[in-house]
RNA sequence: GGUCCGGUAGUUCAGUUGGUUAGAAUGCCAGCCUGUCACGCUGGAGGUCAGGGGUUCGAGCCCCCUUCGGAUCGCCA
């Protein structure tokens, strides 16, 4: 059944041919969308990547044998054919299509490929399970709208290049089998089976053989590269996943930043015709935390956080005092025509929401036209109930919630994630806008409750700030580092640093991070030997790729930007990876395994 | 590791208080049709109600377990 091409050439794409091809033989090649039988007329859309072209069989223009072949074809079927394209007289145009002003009177066709009913259809308007989706993605792929965000990728990473040699930097490709460094996520393990018992990491990020590339002198690196984490997924996250990742040497955080922001501001220009204003804001972490709750804000709407804690220091309502006693804070935000907008039903789902965040409730004040409704009220004076809607900036018809928590990190969790399901809930979000910003002055280390001590907020080769490095040893909580996050819409789209580049520093570093001069030997030698041979002061940054074509696309699912995603059990349900493997193959690799098929 | 949501013809879904033979649309198959483009008309086929167990005279529906998928907290230097 299956015809071969025999010689025949493509001359078009499907979406292809104008006015100029009108009245010539073309040759398009693709699969056969819905067709229309009209008895001695058939209609057929045949698609390809660039579009569809309606293709008219008629009876009267083709072979008995050709016709009654064209009667057999169905939806996606795979043709090459042979006719000339003719443009539709105005009352034929169907104005939904690309191609609409056109079709092609068949002459001559091949069926290259028969085809089975596919399990889901291939549209855009899909509303089919996403399990079946990535069984068979292969057919999910050819749907338009996927082949679109694929092609935007593609623009992309196209974009990324040109921008980043132009600006002098070479791509230069890093080890995917390197050596495991526990500190950070989870690595994926590659047995050695020249080596019994070893292990290899896939890596994370490029992040020492970029720093290493900077003290060989190759001054401006960029690499677009596959990174793996083995961590839990969601919705913005995959076990692999694309960084575009850069360094530079000789720099400090203005330059990393400025030639990032223009970056951006080609991307956003080259890919949605977006004008990006420079500098972009910065905002220090402190205060990003403070005004949004969030190191990642979105800041395409209002709704900032307040500090309420001064106000209601001294009032009886416990719930407020024992949280502000016990090393926290009251907080709040002011939902605009929260009255109007939310029902006593919504404010209990929104107590639910906060919860998630551990956070222990959700305490309101409604300005309702008539009178203040709150269940607290009864503990503040006036003048306290006046203060605080001033701070809120509240006015009749607003709701003020408030969160109390002796974890700070609560108070800021939950009202950060409350003021997006505000904005979402009050329509707050224009879909088309996108607002960029840097946060920058992270902390350089946190405290780890797991693990009882200090680690790397970013990762432990980011300089520490010149003016704090003083106080590594003596109050390591305090030193802030030479980070920067780039934050578009509430998603972190990139982060960098300037790294250390003395050994000294690097070595107090560790200490900090309560290694023992051995552990940290042991995991980074190779580091901090060549620290020792010429280190030039550098710098860089990492995108997460994946992240940036859906904030692109407009998508808010990361399997829909990449073409064959794993699911939420970091399987791929198309070929069935994960997979057992024969004895034989575990026995070469000297690895004997406690679970077993079955 | 936790919480929540979901799995019924190929597909998307409906299925009442637990009650006779599980429905619709679409797709598929066959026939008719020369301007369709969500073609139309006529007819037809198509079900392990995710899997297992339990309660019951009786389970798609109630309960338990398992499994698969999604969202999310923890986690993600």
């Amino acid at each position: 059944m299956a015809e071969l091409l025999s010689g025949w050439k493509r001359t078009h794409y499907c979406a292809e041919p104008a006015q100029t091809e009108v009245g010539k033989e073309i040759t398009l090649m693709g699969w056969a969308g819905t067709w229309r039988n009209l008895g001695a007329l058939i209609f057929i859309g045949l698609r390809d990547r660039t579009g569809t072209m309606q293709l008219m069989f008629d009876e009267n223009k083709l072979s008995g044998e050709q016709f009654k072949q064209a009667e057999s074809i169905r939806s996606e079927y795979v043709l090459a054919v042979r006719g000339t394209l003719q443009k539709r007289t105005p009352d034929m145009v169907n104005k939904n299509m690309k191609t609409g002003e056109y079709e092609v009177i068949v002459s001559e066709f091949k069926i290259l490929s028969t085809a089975q009913t596919p399990p889901i259809y291939i549209k855009d308007d899909l509303d089919a399970q996403e399990q079946l989706r990535l069984k068979y993605r292969y057919l999910d792929l050819r749907r338009p709208c996927m082949q679109d965000i694929l092609i935007t990728r593609h623009n992309i990473a196209k974009i990324t290049r040109d921008y980043f040699a132009g600006e002098g930097f070479l791509e230069v490709e890093t080890p995917m089998l390197q050596k495991s460094t526990p500190e950070g996520a989870r690595d994926y393990l590659v047995p050695s089976r020249v080596h019994p018992g070893k292990f290899y990491a896939l890596p994370q990020s490029p992040q020492l053989f970029k720093q290493l590339l900077m003290l060989s002198g190759f001054d401006r690196y960029m690499q677009i590269t596959r990174c793996f984490r083995d961590e839990d997924l969601r919705a913005d996250r995959q076990p692999e996943f694309t960084q575009i990742d850069l360094e530079m040497s000789f720099v400090e955080e203005d330059d990393v930043m400025g030639v990032n922001e223009r970056f951006m501001q080609k991307l956003m220009k080259d890919t949605l015709g977006i004008d990006i204003e420079l500098p972009l804001r910065r905002l220090p972490y402190s205060e990003a935390m403070d005004r949004f709750g969030s190191d990642k804000p979105d800041l395409r709407f209002g709704m900032e956080l307040r500090n309420m804690s001064d106000i209601v220091e001294n009032c009886g309502f416990s719930v407020f005092t024992s949280a502000i006693a016990g090393g926290g804070s009251v907080r709040a935000i002011c939902a605009k025509g929260g009255v109007a907008a939310f029902t006593r039903k919504n404010i209990d789902e929104l107590t639910e929401f906060v919860k998630i965040y551990r956070a222990k409730g959700l305490a309101w004040m409604s300005l309702k036209p008539d009178a203040l409704q709150c269940s607290f009220a009864k503990f503040l004076t006036e003048e306290q109930i006046q203060k605080i809607q001033e701070r809120a900036e509240a006015e009749t018809g607003d709701i003020i919630f408030f969160v109390a928590d002796t974890s700070e990190d609560v108070v800021y969790a939950s009202l950060g994630a409350l003021r997006c399901e505000l904005a979402k809930r009050l329509n707050l979000i224009d879909p088309n806008k996108y607002e960029l910003l840097w946060v920058t002055d992270f902390p350089l280390l946190e405290w780890s409750e797991d693990d009882s001590r200090f680690v790397a907020k970013h990762h432990p080769f980011t300089s520490p700030k010149d003016e704090d490095i003083e106080y590594l040893e003596s109050d390591p909580g305090r030193v802030r580092a030479k980070a920067y996050d780039i934050v578009m819409n509430g998603y972190e789209i990139g982060g960098g640093s300037i790294r250390i580049h003395s050994q000294e520093l690097q070595e107090r570093m560790f200490r900090a991070l309560g290694f023992t001069s051995e552990q940290a030997w042991n995991r980074f030698g190779f580091l901090m030997e060549a620290l020792k041979y010429g280190t030039p002061p550098h710098g860089g940054m990492a995108y997460g790729l994946d992240r940036i074509v859906m904030l692109i696309t407009g998508t808010s699912n990361i399997r829909d930007v990449i073409a064959f995603p794993k699911v939420q059990t970091a399987s791929d349900l198309m070929s069935g990876a994960p997979d057992f493997v024969d004895n034989s193959q575990l026995d070469e690799l000297h690895i004997s395994t406690k679970c077993t098929e079955e």
